[in-house]
DNA sequence: CACTTGACCTGTCCGC
DNA sequence: TGCGGACAGGTCAAGT
């Protein structure tokens, strides 16, 4: 379940091993994961190199030489993963522990290794010790003419990976209704209000899930920004005033810009660049924290269920009103 | 048009 | 131990 701030995070490791790379050859089974066509492949994927790497809301934009772009949507258990040197089959070390603090396995660090390794994405629930590469929840194989590779893994098969002419990134229909970037400068509480009270009559929450709005909340900064700004996600937006939506959005930028400097974090096997786990699930307030006091007052959070989510709250901290 | 629900998928976990 | 069902959650299509 990448959000704005794991999908920035595998943006900024992949941007310092791409670039440059050529595509030698391109594999993929599962057609829905990435649904070109073999001419399209021929045609422009192979041969082409990296020259750049971007982020717009929690799409990944992997633009190549020929004016073409891959644009990758991880959705809830997509993963990017690393190799940096040629193995048929490449043995691979990921988290051991759910929520622990843990170092990772000892052959991502240790120099000796000749495997150069580095996982990005949503956590990958099978792979709970040690897996090979290729494994089940492949779906597509990079090869690049160093002998590196990069796997696109999506146990779920939600996720996808498209080439389009980079032309026509702005194009597609997300793109052109996705809402702005929450910490860009044009992000002002202002905005922020307009916008959200467009769905006056839904959910805080539904309205903060929905990308047209802002871009980039999913369901875990959702109800940590809502603990936040002590609101209760089922408020409807029309009952929220304009003092709590101006201090959801100070929240907002708050804990994406955290999250992003703990290197993101998701559930489970994610790691970062520097092969470290984010450390999200530490500085969590709510989420997964059902039965655990609110570190605000103590209350035990709980959990329900808002606009189709399972949702966190702390009953005393984000009172719903009647 | 505003809003909600179901579908897309696989793996895990819980209760019987 | 096995089995059915609920659940996980980003986005779009379909439904109210």
């Amino acid at each position: 379940m990448p959000e704005l701030p794991e999908v920035e995070t595998v943006k900024l490791g992949l941007a310092k091993l791409l670039p440059g790379l050529v595509i030698a050859h391109v594999k993929s089974d599962w057609p829905k994961s990435f649904p070109n066509s073999a001419s399209d492949v021929g045609s422009f994927l192979v041969g082409a190199s990296v020259v750049g790497v971007r982020r717009r809301a929690k799409v990944l934009l992997i633009d190549l030489s020929g004016l073409h772009t891959l644009v990758v949507h991880l959705k809830m258990t997509g993963q990017l993963v690393f190799v940096a040197e040629a193995q048929k089959s490449t043995e691979y070390p990921v988290q051991s522990t759910e929520g622990s603090d843990k170092p990772l396995d000892s052959k991502i660090q240790d120099p000796r290794s000749k495997i150069s390794q580095l996982r990005f994405g949503a956590g990958h629930p099978t792979s709970s010790l040690v897996g090979m590469l290729p494994d089940k929840s492949t779906r597509v194989t990079l090869d690049f003419k160093d002998g590196s590779k990069l796997f696109f893994n999506d146990q779920r098969k939600f996720g996808w990976m498209k080439l389009i002419p980079t032309s026509e990134v702005p194009n597609i229909d997300f793109m052109k209704k996705v809402g702005p970037e929450p910490l860009s400068d044009e992000f002002t509480a202002k905005v922020f209000i307009a916008r959200i009270r467009r769905r006056a009559n839904t959910t805080i929450k539904a309205a903060l899930l929905d990308q047209t709005v802002l871009a980039g909340i999913g369901n875990i900064y959702a109800d940590e920004t809502l603990w936040g700004a002590k609101i209760h996600p089922a408020t409807r937006v029309c009952d929220v005033s304009d003092s709590k939506l101006k201090k959801l959005h100070k929240e907002i930028r708050l804990v994406l810009n955290l999250a992003i400097k703990k290197g993101g974090s998701t559930n489970k096997n994610y790691v970062n660049a520097e092969g470290k786990k984010g450390s999200y699930m530490s500085f969590a307030r709510v989420f997964r924290r059902e039965n655990l006091p609110c570190p605000h007052c103590g209350t035990t959070i709980i959990k329900s269920r808002v606009a189709g989510r399972g949702t966190h709250t702390c009953p005393k901290c984000q009172e719903l009103a009647e």
